[in-house]
DNA sequence: ATCGTGACGAACG
DNA sequence: CCGTTCGCCACGA
């Protein structure tokens, strides 16, 4: 309705995370201009599992604390890592990533 | 319009 | 460091 709606404005911005690197969902919702918007960040990239045609790497999104996050999906979750992974992005033994190496901006 | 939900996050104790 | 609590938000029933 708007412009430009709000799961919109996610993915535009998803979408200029380089191959590699990684944000957190925090970030997204600052650089959207709603700083305290995190959680319906995590909605919109949510919404993506249904259809995903536009290739959105949702993948690059993890949460603050660098960790993947799901809490019930394992299946995502392996996948998300296993993604990552080939893009060349290195977990620490105890599955975190580290932002000064790999975070985007 | 109201209410429950969830891939969040910061503050507590 | 760990679990819990609480605030925030977009969405859909």
């Amino acid at each position: 309705m708007n412009g430009e709606s709000f799961y919109t404005k996610v993915y535009e911005i998803v979408k200029k995370i380089p191959s590699g690197k990684v944000t957190s969902y925090g970030r997204v919702a600052i650089i959207l201009g709603n700083p305290r918007s995190a959680r319906a960040v995590g909605y919109a990239l949510n919404a993506l599992k249904k259809d995903n045609t536009q290739e959105i790497p949702w993948q690059r999104v993890i949460n603050s604390k660098g960790f993947i996050s799901f809490k019930g999906d394992t299946f995502r979750a392996n996948l998300q890592r296993k993604l990552l992974e080939k893009e060349g992005i290195v977990f620490h033994s105890d599955a975190r990533i580290d932002f000064k190496i790999f975070g985007w901006p």
